[in-house]
RNA sequence: GCCAAGGUGGCGGAGUGGGCAAUCGCAUCAGACUGUAAAUCUGACGCCCGAAAGGGCUACCCAGGUUCGAAUCCUGGCCUUGGCA
């Protein structure tokens, strides 16, 4: 039986220790769920757990679903960390961008791998839809970005982009919620379905948009902790990473090429460091930021995976939580 | 001691006679979320009643005063900052 093990969690809170951990009681191999992780060259500022010495192997078995999203012949691959295979990191470069439906794709080649060599799939991160488009799927992938649209719309207002919106799919429109309506990333986004289904129906093309779920046995689980907690840990890790050379990584990505305006520099730990590099501000000015906005960022988290109710949730704090943990996963792992 | 500027909500900071419970930013709380998701977006945010509409109360350093009406004007006090002695 298919077996996925899938940890959540806001940032900072240990789930990739805690996903180690289990891949070695249980047989299992990681995957990061991660859409920053994703970025090569990003290690310090997405915090990817890579040991001094850990060296992407690239598992020549394994092919990207399309080659437009190989670069440079990395291929698929994985680091080793602890004993531990962890997937997911490093499949594209920081200057491309990236989004789900590259990352389902790619994968589910993977998870089909670990699956057909008999293994655990441990699923772990903070990237609450990159999971449930993962295992739940998502109508709507199959339809590319049209970033002429995208342009073309870029100067409207969200009201303008609601009209549109409302003549070309009304429906649609009206079920949009009260904040969405005001979102002109999610409106551009839902003008550029509605258009690509409507031509669709007059080709007579009628692309089946449907969900494709995930064929595999799932156990849930969430960490979580006070806010004090929480908060305090990310201080702390933040401090971290300073002090591990995030500044020096970002100076190695600017030096290759990479741009503030690139996908992969909206992440936090980076982006608040635009006005150090670019207009010598002082660097506690980006620390401070960078904490504030990890903290933001954590809440944000909490309240996606709050709404799942298959989570099962366990908090950090209380003494023995972790032998809980093992616990549940024990006995669902040895269940049928 | 003199001169100047100023004291506004948890913080920063607008407002300079009526539209002010007070723009805005931060923080906080709650939430949304289906190819940018570490992104993007929404709501609440003096106190009390109310599901809401709405109503009541107390407020812009303190004390007085002018005025139909004051965060805004006047007087006195206290405090802060800058300049001169």
């Amino acid at each position: 039986m298919k077996k996925l093990l899938v940890i959540v969690g806001p940032t900072a809170i240990g789930k990739t220790s805690l996903a180690i951990a289990l891949a070695k009681k249980f047989n299992g191999e990681v995957i990061s769920a991660d859409s920053r992780q994703v970025y090569k060259g990003m290690d310090i500022g997405t915090g990817k757990d890579l040991s001094r010495n850990s060296k992407f192997q690239r598992e020549s078995r394994l092919l990207f679903p399309n080659s437009k999203l190989e670069f440079r012949n990395l291929g698929l691959g994985f680091y080793t960390v602890s004993g531990v295979r962890i997937w997911g990191y490093d499949l594209v470069e920081p200057k491309k961008d990236f989004s789900v439906a590259q990352y389902i794709k790619i994968v589910r080649v993977i998870i089909d791998d670990i699956f057909a060599r008999g293994k655990l799939v441990i699923l772990t991160g903070g990237t609450g839809l990159y999971i449930e488009a993962l295992i739940d799927g998502i109508e709507t992938v199959s339809i590319p970005p049209n970033p002429k649209l995208r342009k073309s719309l870029s100067e409207k207002t969200r009201d303008e982009l609601f009209d549109t919106l409302a003549h070309i799919d009304p429906i649609k429109a009206a079920s949009l919620n009260s904040s969405d309506r005001k979102n002109p990333r999610r409106l551009i986004r839902a003008i550029e379905i509605a258009l690509q289904n409507s031509t669709a129906k007059r080709v007579i093309l009628t692309p089946k948009l449907q969900k494709s779920k995930l064929d595999a046995n799932t156990l849930f689980i969430g960490l979580t902790a006070p806010k004090e907690f929480l908060f305090n840990n990310i201080e702390k890790r933040v401090e971290e990473r300073v002090r591990g050379g995030i500044k020096k990584e970002i100076e190695e990505l600017l030096g290759k090429g990479v741009s503030w305006k690139d996908q992969s520099m909206s992440s936090l730990g980076y982006r608040e460091w635009k006005s150090y590099f670019e207009s010598n501000a002082a660097d506690a000015e980006a620390i401070e930021n960078w904490k504030k906005e990890e903290n933001k960022y954590a809440k944000r988290q909490l309240t996606w995976f709050k709404r799942d109710k298959r989570i099962g949730w366990f908090d950090v704090t209380d003494a023995g939580w972790q032998r809980n943990v093992e616990f549940m996963v024990e006995k669902w792992y040895i269940s049928r």
